[in-house]
DNA sequence: GTCTATATGAAGATAGAC
DNA sequence: GTCTATCTTCATATAGAC
């Protein structure tokens, strides 16, 4: 696996493929839309790819890979305090913004034609089963623990818009501080 | 325009594509797949709309209709509590469920085609701004505003699966609880 | 590495028999 | 109202010159 500068055509193709995809969804994005903003064409861009299918991969591995981690850490037993599982969070969207805004939802297409073929459909719930914990999850602690994540999730994309890409240490409290609100945690941290 | 039993073809079109364009989206399903799923051709679902984009103006029109309202509701002066407008929307997702998950989170590929006709660009920075009233609108705030209404459509989505489409008054306090704690309210409502 | 040109299939949509 | 058959357009992907 070649790695490659940021100036180079391979990267340009995965960062307008990126916006697209999330724009516009996987489905409703062509090659002719990519190669079209970008200036160039078909043939180079399946130079660099061998399918529409590769570009999505490339650009789902990574933060689905983070994501992972973070579900991981969640399940460990003990349970670490929501609190840094919901921050990690908050964190993996701020190193990935713009696209993957839907894709810990549970929904969506891009998520859907990932999941096909890599095996996530249990991903959210796993996340939320570990949230949930260490209560026995009775139905309202699951809801909460997914409006937690939905909170997370919708937050940070306001705050990524607000901010042009980037969220603030004071405002990514201020989320984090609304997720565990969503939770239910009684003393979310111990204030000053 | 006529009305039409729940038996007719055209609502049974309506309703598979309804599924459909919620779990594959509205580029990723094709009229082959409605009709497939159907069992009938695609002459008669011509028959029945002239075009896919009808499809989705029929599906989408209510609950459209009915989101306008709650921003409108949202927006009188003085501003109404937050747990009416909050609870009205727990209310629309029960009233509609599986399709319009995404339809007020501004994001989606369902969202932006009807978008586009339908003027509908800032339906969610209405509802965000409604919200985060009547202070001043912060970031911190209207971030929070915005977390509230991710809690309240997620935990509105798992309430539904977990309840075969439906969300029992017990769960929807629970909701609305949870979206109350992200906005960040001291006081949800009288406890009992 | 990038281009032009093209193969091949599937998409949305229509015509007209029944 | 529903069917079969078909038109047209646009999609992904490839071939091969430069």
């Amino acid at each position: 696996m070649k790695t490659q500068g940021p100036g180079g055509t391979r990267t340009k193709i995965l960062d307008v493929a990126r916006e697209l995809f999330a724009t516009h969804g996987y489905a409703g994005t062509s090659i002719s839309d990519i190669v079209g903003r970008l200036g160039t064409t078909k043939g180079s861009l399946y130079y660099h790819f061998p399918s529409k299918d590769a570009i999505l991969d490339a650009i789902v591995a990574e933060p689905a890979d983070a994501l992972t981690a973070i579900i991981e850490a969640a399940e460990a037993t003990p349970p670490p305090p929501a609190a840094q599982t919901l921050g990690a969070l908050i964190d993996l969207q701020g190193r990935y913004p713009a696209a993957y805004l839907a894709f810990y939802a549970g929904e969506g297409p891009l998520l859907q034609k990932y999941s096909k073929r890599h095996n996530l459909e249990d991903r959210t719930e796993r996340i939320i089963a570990a949230l949930a914990r260490p209560d026995p999850p009775t139905t309202g602690r699951l809801v909460r623990a997914r409006a937690a994540v939905g909170a997370v999730k919708d937050g940070a994309v306001t705050a990524l818009r607000l901010h042009g890409g980037v969220i603030p240490p004071g405002i990514r409290d201020e989320i984090l501080s609304a997720a565990l609100g969503a939770l239910g945690d009684p003393k979310p941290f111990p204030l000053p």
